[in-house]
DNA sequence: CGGGTTTGACCAGCGC
DNA sequence: GCGCTGGTCAAACCCG
């Protein structure tokens, strides 16, 4: 790795995605607020970029409440494992609905209840000796809560390390071949007592350069990082809410316009060739989606 | 030895 | 029903 890279490891994207199950943010390479002399990733990603902060104020998963409770028939989960590719531009459906994020606590009581209704469903195989393969398959509660759909936000970088450190700390669970890519995705989740925060890392097999890192869920404890020596600097805790500067950032300057893309290309993705420009589509903006507080610009 | 990674197997959902 | 795919599990392995 040569100094420059060493010295900025990450060049954070300039796109922005918001659909039903998920809110993606990607920063622009040279984006307010993150001056790579001065500023670790970690940094910036935590003063601009907490997702804590990001569900909550971009009204992820059609609406807050639906953020903490997925109901099976809810049109805003029903579609299984939206992928990053499906979030950044096949689902424009479903206009965005603003909510606040205070009915969390009502809801997840609904998420429970759901839970517990899937609960009622037996294994598909009986246990009935000591065979290998059902202890795998006994777990049915594990499995039930597994099927709550959480938050995510996509989070899109240049960079040539797969693993960006945003300051919690992460174990590594599996890793999968990407259909049409030959970059495997890798499974991470918070190692965090308790907190159920996984991570998707990928790296684009469009763009080879650029890492795609999907976090689910909320943590629920504060950042490692912060708690070693930034804690002075985070006045605000993970959960609350932190918006104004990540806000105008977005919205002043590095939001990209669905219908002049091009041109967005040309703003944001300048460290890209042309012929990277037209590979990006697939991370437009979905305007039904946008978050409500950001304005668009007209073209 | 504890914690993290690797990797093959398994499971569930979806489309045909 | 079957195959495909994403997601997860867990034993084996690695490393400090």
């Amino acid at each position: 790795m040569s100094d420059d890279q060493n010295k900025y490891p990450y060049q954070p994207y300039n796109s922005f995605h918001h659909d039903q199950n998920m809110v993606s943010g990607f920063l622009g390479s040279n984006p307010v607020g993150f001056d790579p002399s001065h500023m670790s990733f970690t940094d910036f990603f935590h003063e601009t970029v907490d997702y804590n902060t990001l569900s909550r104020a971009f009204d992820i998963s059609c609406s807050s409440s639906h953020a903490v409770n997925y109901p099976a028939n809810d049109t805003c989960n029903s579609k299984k494992n939206i992928s990053v590719r499906e979030a950044a531009g096949e689902i424009n459906e479903n206009p965005l609905t603003p909510n606040s994020a205070e009915s969390s606590s009502s809801s997840a009581a609904g998420g429970e209840e759901e839970s517990s209704k899937s609960k009622e469903d037996p294994p598909k195989k009986v246990c009935d000796d000591g065979d290998e393969k059902c202890k795998k398959v006994n777990k049915p509660i594990q499995k039930v809560e597994k099927k709550k759909r959480e938050p995510r936000f996509a989070f899109k970088t240049k960079s040539e390390i797969d693993n960006l450190e945003d300051g919690y700390r992460w174990r590594k669970y599996g890793q999968k071949a990407v259909k049409n890519s030959p970059f495997p995705r890798s499974y991470y989740r918070c190692t965090a007592q308790k907190c159920t925060v996984k991570k998707r890392i990928e790296r684009s097999f469009q763009d080879p350069s650029v890492v795609i890192t999907t976090y689910e869920s909320q943590h629920n404890h504060h950042s490692p990082a912060m708690l070693r020596g930034r804690a002075t600097d985070m006045v605000a805790p993970p959960l609350q809410p932190k918006i104004p500067s990540f806000q105008q950032d977005y919205t002043s300057s590095q939001m990209i316009p669905t219908s002049n893309q091009n041109h967005a290309n040309s703003m944001f993705y300048n460290n890209l060739n042309p012929q990277q420009h037209h590979q990006l589509p697939e991370y437009n903006f979905m305007p039904d989606m946008f978050p409500s507080f950001a304005h668009k610009e007209d073209t």
